[in-house]
DNA sequence: CATGAATGAGAGTTCATTCAT
DNA sequence: AATGAATGAACTCTCATTCAT
């Protein structure tokens, strides 16, 4: 990548995450391409040097916030852990990746209907993937008799909401910190997995 | 009431029900008044005999649902169940409300930072008190030592996340029944806090 | 006329003058047909009953209130004075129709341009009527003598000017009362008039 | 101010000054925004990138013709000519604003009520300053004995009434010129106000 | 007579997007 | 590479007016 492309490169990122700090506050709508610039200290106008549309803009937030959270659950994949530790590993790290990139990852979570089909249907296709993989190690769990027999969905959706829910009402100046939350949360919604001996 | 009277409150709850419909479709700016009108087989301008502005509609939209769910809870509240049957029925009745009235409680979870200040505040104060009979529900069970010490705001957001979730996923057409899911979430979030024996 | 046709006469003169208080005070476009009805405890529709339109409301104002303006002017022209004392009647005659008959010549005064071309040349046609006594009052002093030689319309719409303005910072709680100032206004604006002997 | 901004500023201008001719031909709320781009050829939308609201257009018109007054009387102030004259100068100066910035002045003189508030305080803050400059020349002149005791505000309001009215029936077609009426009105308010030797 | 209800034409305004420079 | 300027489509909202009951 020569110099020039770097610097674009840069720029482009920059966009991005000025783009999810404005969507993740006021919403999509309301959030204008001017005030994105005005936050940059560029003009309306150059920011379409970098971005082809404020759509292509909203993909690419939900674009690097679903990478971040594969890259991260690969990782943990490939620990060879038991089963539940492996999920409670998942859920915490799923919480960090939440947490600390806030507002990509909120912006994710909470604008689905307005990214256009052909967007949204590649976005779904990353999730999906990043659940199939839970399921895995769920189903894995459920063979080696460490889990008990669980509708495997269900369980999945009940886990991704409520870790999702803490964009919600997660303040960092809130009398948990980030680590304890995550290690409550996955502690919490592990233990009922759990057969019973 | 009045035969008249009567007739506006029915035609009022029907344009609340078809912006429901719509904004939960798709989004809170995307669904115009225009369309809102359309599905009434009204004029846009007619909207406006019934509702002052777009903002109100989406307010009342919000009001309405809470109320609902309110409504709900103050009746489980008086059961006199004991705490742990007490909290699996207020997550049941919340998992039915919201699957019963999609529309209207999905945009009161999804649409938060499009309702104005003033409205919100109001919508902000239904909910606590929501959470709060929730809270004092745990606390009880603590008390009398059927359920362990936990840190009560964050399972009542555990909790919370994981039902209201339900509202991206559920399909009616599912292999699980309303019914089933929320006995399912209800006995699964609920087994965490039991005190072990 | 009948007593029902007076009722009905009555109930229009009602809506005139809440018109014209509303025309005032926020100018013809600010003021609602609505805000018109609820000022008399009427709906919006009753309105309709009573007049053809706003335009034809608003022309109904200004042409009462030039009625009122010429049935003065035509009993000051009988009285036999001599001009300069006659024009000083008209100017306190002006003046005093002017403020007790605020809203109604406000109205006309202030809103020619709200009015419809046909309604508006009948208005002009009475303003005409209206300063032609004045100018014959006026020439009549110049060919006696009284007066000196001057540009006879110019005058006329200097004074028109001085006093119309009126409506404009005439406050009742104000040091002078209205005949005082009536009375000044007179003699300010005759004394330029008068030829030097 | 470079070559952008000075055409940004001009183009500014025009606006206001077609905007100006539409208020005072039609009023202001018949003087739509699209007509007022028509005029200039431009589009609705391209208004919006010089003005902020229509309110704002008609605050900026008031604002500008208040400012032409200013600078004019100001420049007056400073002549050291005697009271008499100086208020004869007064009187020619307003009268010849008034008729060469038409249209802008017209705005000011007619649309009181149509400006908000806030805007309003500012105008007649200025109008103030202008009205306490004429105050203090009469003053001036009763001290020094030209000119006879009066009520000072009521002078000035008649005087005022008498040169604005002008904006309603001055043609430049008509018998008198701009100089020689402006000059009449002078003579003519001027000479009641001085003391009998 | 009176009114609740409905209508539709039109206004102001916003903003993503484009483009010449 | 950057930007000031312009555009137009879309949207919310208002209100005089009509009409069945």
């Amino acid at each position: 990548m020569s110099f020039r492309e770097e610097r674009a490169a840069e720029r482009k990122l920059n966009i991005l995450k000025a783009a999810a700090k404005l969507f993740s506050e006021k919403g999509y709508h309301d959030a204008t391409i001017e005030e994105i610039a005005r936050e940059l200290k560029y003009t309306k106008g150059s920011i379409y040097y970098y971005i082809n549309s404020k759509q292509d803009l909203l993909f690419q937030c939900h674009e690097l916030a679903m990478n971040m959270l594969l890259e991260n659950i690969n990782k943990i994949k490939e620990s060879g852990l038991p089963p539940d530790l492996m999920l409670k590993e998942v859920i915490k790290g799923h919480i960090e990746t939440l947490i600390s990139e806030f507002n990509l990852v909120i912006v994710t979570l909470g604008s689905e209907y307005e990214l256009d089909k052909n967007y949204l249907s590649i976005i779904i296709k990353k999730r999906d993937a990043y659940e199939d993989i839970i399921a895995g190690i769920i189903k894995d769990g459920i063979k080696q008799g460490i889990f008990r027999e669980v509708p495997v969905k269900v369980v999945i959706n009940l886990i991704m909401g409520a870790c999702n829910w803490i964009g919600r009402w997660f303040r960092p100046e809130g009398p948990m910190s980030m680590q304890e939350i995550a290690q409550f949360f996955a502690d919490y919604l592990v233990q009922p997995l759990m057969a019973r001996r």
